[in-house]
RNA sequence: CGGGACGUAGCGCAGCUUGGUAGCGCACCAGUCUGGGGGACUGGUGGUCGCCGGUUCAAAUCCGGCCGUCCCGACCA
């Protein structure tokens, strides 16, 4: 490719609308484009990266014995209907209505299409298992889209389903599918960490997130330091040593103005651990009334909601309104978890604690000397906290830290939670009638771009790793002399016969800028001739991010494949 | 969905307070010089100032509504 053909905008300035360095570059770069919120055009460039990272994807899943398919972006509503999810989605489901009336959505994920294909072709338990892929844009209507490619509406997800007949064989091919991912991304280069994670949207029973550890990372995940536990915060659990206090009778102290933890400890002189946070949410499950729940924690201690909707079998969880908290007897801003006409769910660290305060559910005042077991003994208990950095792991009791991490792939034991509706049935050994067990297994290969940017890049640019660089190696001519357009041409012909992927900067423009752009858009070999180099009988080769050295002109192609060759494996 | 900011040429921005000729840098076009790290000079092209409405003799500027974009939050009672 001729860079004066090449369809790669380069921009001087960060877009102002731009904040992580995978959005900033990549626009930058002229990889790609915004078409509208959360919707990309890929440029040339950025699909020759796609697609690389496509085909390890591919040629992993390929490996491991699953097929690749392809299924069509718009679903019928009923097969949505039939999982239950049409109604339970929500609003990143894109619904849309044709000429007919009839409904459909944009797929966002493609459980029941691939069930309805496999049901109707399922007969017995000989053909299973079965492990169904495709590559294909998905759409999910996010409430806010953000970072570029790091989270789109619309996105490339490499989406795979598994079929089987008994649970064992399941937990074999999650095995499989687990260290399928590692090697995936392994062979990309990234540094990133398998973690336990919460099913979310898509149900099902165990899975683990695969996490790019970078700090635009939009989730946290808690990993031990002496271990290899690892979870989402949304799922950590963790040990702690908690302050304790001595029995006491309950008695009621004024505490006008204060309802936040920090105000009513500091005005009490205490521990904020010591106090009993109450907070009061609207439970929302499908197909029942709404249940107003109070949940407690030390007063030092958030509530992790992911946690808490996965333990109330919640649909959504909303803190719920003065409203609500009045008619289960509390008042806003001082509600205590005694006495309330509520379920009382309380965290396990405040189990067996005496004398502690809590609000009194009376304005301006709380009371202390409480005592859940005494004063609240039909209170649940639960692990309903965040995990906090230095908490104790809890399988080996070692340090917790926390680490920001960007999703880019998910692993779910589904189990029947979709077969059993879909009717994905089969006979036995024993000839009876048996629903199939399922996995699925996401990549976001989108986003997987973005992560690579967001760990391979300097203050000029991208560097890209070999084997995923939209190009190989960029000549760059220098000057207008046609000597050294001929020799460079010649090189760049014989590189590209030799199999490497070139490109040649033939512009009319200053040094300065081809530099420049060869470093923006991160070409991992540069080789750079101008007049003074070839009376020399040489030229400059540049690895991006690394060294420079000068070649003679007849050893160029040799070197170039040899250090392709050495950075490739 | 709540809060905040923003919307002026392809990109980055000024102008708006105090209404009166739409500007700057980069990019782009033509030319001359230049030619190893975003060059210089000269001359040009390019705008319904997001959209609709209102106030006014007059609106990029003031007012209202809408649309779009970005950031923060959406559990801390």
């Amino acid at each position: 490719m001729r860079m004066s053909n090449l369809f790669s905008p380069t921009l001087r300035d960060d877009p102002a609308d731009a904040e992580v360095v995978s959005h900033k570059l990549l626009l930058r770069a002229g990889f790609i484009r915004r078409v509208t919120s959360g919707v990309y055009n890929f440029l040339p460039l950025g699909l020759r990266v796609l697609r690389k990272i496509e085909a390890v994807v591919r040629e992993e899943m390929n490996r491991a014995g699953a097929q690749e398919i392809l299924m069509p972006m718009v679903q019928p509503a009923e097969l949505w209907k039939q999982s239950g999810r049409w109604d339970k989605y929500g609003r990143e489901l894109l619904r849309i209505t044709d000429r007919h009336d009839h409904e459909s959505c944009l797929g966002p994920t493609h459980e029941e299409v691939v069930c309805d294909l496999v049901r109707r072709e399922l007969r017995s338990y000989k053909q299973l298992p079965m492990n169904l892929y495709q590559i294909q844009a998905k759409f999910r209507d996010e409430v806010r889209p953000r970072f570029g490619l790091m989270r789109g509406r619309e996105f490339v997800m490499k989406d795979a389903y598994s079929f089987h007949a008994d649970e064992d064989d399941l937990a074999r091919e999650y095995q499989n599918m687990f260290d399928t991912y590692t090697r995936i991304f392994t062979r990309l280069g990234l540094k990133f960490r398998a973690v336990q994670a919460d099913t979310g949207a898509i149900g099902g029973r165990r899975s683990h997130e695969f996490h790019v550890l970078a700090e635009s990372g939009e989730d946290v995940i808690a990993h031990c330091s002496a271990c290899d536990y690892a979870a989402n915060v949304e799922m950590a659990t963790s040990c702690r040593k908690v302050p304790v206090s001595e029995g006491a009778d309950l008695e009621t102290v004024k505490t006008p103005g204060a309802t936040a933890v920090e105000d009513v400890a500091g005005l009490l002189h205490v521990d904020p651990a010591l106090l009993v946070k109450t907070l009061v949410y609207r439970v929302k499950r499908a197909d029942e009334a709404d249940e107003i729940v109070a949940v407690c924690v030390r007063g030092d201690d958030q509530v992790q909601a992911v946690k808490l909707a996965r333990l109330l079998g919640a649909d959504e969880l909303v803190m719920a309104a003065d409203e609500d908290i009045t008619n289960i007897g509390g008042v806003a801003g001082y509600v205590g978890p005694q006495g309330l006409n509520a379920r009382v769910l309380a965290d396990e660290t405040l189990k067996g604690a005496v004398g502690l305060i809590a609000g009194s559910n009376e304005k301006d005042a709380h009371v202390t000397g409480i005592d859940l077991a005494r004063d609240v003994s039909d209170a649940g208990y639960a692990d309903v906290r965040e995990c906090r950095e230095g908490d104790a792991c809890p399988t080996c009791g070692g340090g917790i830290g926390f680490s920001r991490g960007i999703e880019v792939g998910h692993v779910f034991e589904l189990g029947r939670q979709y077969a059993e509706p879909m009717e994905v049935v089969f006979q036995n050994a024993d000839g009876k009638r048996a629903v199939a067990t399922m996995g699925c297994y996401g990549i976001g290969v989108s986003r997987l771009v973005a992560a690579v940017v967001e760990q391979c890049y300097d203050d000029a640019g991208i560097i890209w790793p070999m084997h995923l660089a939209p190009f190989h190696v960029v000549f760059i001519s220098l000057g207008k002399s046609e000597q050294v357009i001929n020799v460079c041409k010649q090189m760049y012909e014989d590189t590209q016969a030799a199999g490497l992927e070139a490109v040649w900067d033939d512009r009319n423009e200053r040094p300065g800028v081809k530099f420049r752009d060869a470093e923006l858009m991160g070409i991992p070999i540069r080789v750079v001739l101008g007049e003074r180099g070839l009376s020399a009988g040489k030229a400059e080769i540049t690895i991006r991010g690394g060294e420079k050295l000068e070649v003679p002109l007849e050893d160029v192609l040799n070197f170039v494949r040899a250090e392709f060759d050495r950075r490739a494996a």
